[in-house]
DNA sequence: ACCTGAACACCGTTCAAGT
DNA sequence: ACCTGAACACCGTTCAAGT
């Protein structure tokens, strides 16, 4: 059989799937996701922009590679939680998947683009439902705690990513909600100014994946 | 004084703010936001897309003047649970953000990719603020609790606009679902099945408002 | 088999010039 | 003041032709 490990009959080529997808990563971290173009792919590969729909067949598709590639070890990251309880273990879960997101410039808006349903996703799900099934909920609940984990994470790294290139000429940053506040139509948003212009992301995602534990805990 | 309002001394101008935006959501509407571009929304409007810059000064501008047009109203249609108690009230606000996302196509994803803080996303934000200082959170809890209730607001709706057009060749649908997990790989996802590819997203949205609830009623 | 070159049908944005 | 016309610098994708 002539298999792609047979040893090279002609010119090795220059591309493959997954030497790709590093190169797409790497870009996406020094330029972000609006600048990563095929074409610049393409470039950094030393290879015309054309060359890159043998391998994929649309832009999307690559994106979904990305987003497989970024899931690689999630589950594993979070494994070594194994002497918690239920609740420790799935604290570990999703910290691990929005850390996955937050290693690469723009994560969270490339997995929330895809589809992504490669064996890291498909692992990383696996890992959730057992947590949930071995602490007694019924499949039904354990599907439904499952999703609302993994919603509430990639939406919240979606606002952290998004909100991290503040403090520029950004008319979103806290500026400019401290002056919108400022005269008095908003009383309960002006009290909690500080706390709501708090950069701190990681407390307010513990404080999320708390009471979603909490809220777990209290249905069991 | 010569104000917008005086009586117009030239031809009167085919394009304003307001019905940019109109036009802009009805077209979001019939095609989606891949398909919305600002030539074609130059054309619905019988003008040159250049001239869209007099009043947008980018496309990004425009996609946030969107996003606030489809907050009008969201304050006011939670304001009728007045009576219910806090946990009440968060959740009728909660599913009133849902609501404005779902009508309109792509509603999330305009939303989520804008950094909106017109009065209507202000209003809800501060209604939030509202009835969690009321129900006694101090000012960093009710913050931290408001994020993460649009965060996963956001993020399930997000998934669930993308997950509405299954059913064709998309190849994330339940369907490959069932394929991918047929191998026994992922005895806990295999296990969950039918409840991990029922489509029932207003339960899964109650589920996860819940556990929310419960997780801040335990922590008051 | 793998890639080039060139094209097709678009984009967002800018700006002198017209009315 | 408001819009046109035309350009600039790009896009994703396709495909005959080369090697």
């Amino acid at each position: 059989m002539s298999s792609p490990s047979t040893p090279a009959r002609g010119r090795p080529p220059r591309l493959d799937r997954a030497r790709t997808v590093q190169t797409a990563l790497d870009l996406l971290d020094r330029s972000g996701l609006d600048a990563l173009t095929m074409r610049r792919l393409a470039e950094a590969m030393g290879v015309q922009a054309g060359a890159l729909y043998r391998h994929f067949a649309t832009k999307q598709d690559l994106l979904t590679a990305m987003a497989e590639r970024m899931m690689d070890g999630v589950t594993e990251a979070a494994a070594q939680t194994r002497g918690g309880d239920w609740t420790e273990r799935l604290a570990a879960l999703a910290h691990a998947l929005r850390a996955a997101l937050l290693a690469r410039r723009d994560g969270a808006r490339v997995f929330a683009g895809t589809h992504a349903t490669g064996a890291s996703v498909l692992g990383f799900a696996d890992a959730v439902m057992g947590v949930l099934r071995e602490a007694g909920f019924p499949a039904e609940d354990a599907a439904r705690a499952l999703y609302t984990l993994t919603n509430f994470t990639v939406g919240h790294t979606l606002e952290e990513q998004a909100a991290l290139p503040w403090g520029d000429a950004d008319p979103a940053g806290p500026a400019a909600l401290a002056d919108a506040v400022a005269d008095g139509t908003y009383p309960h948003l002006e009290a909690g100014l500080p706390a709501l212009t708090s950069a701190d992301f990681t407390r307010l995602f513990e404080f999320g994946v708390g009471l979603l534990l909490e809220g777990l805990r209290a249905r069991r």
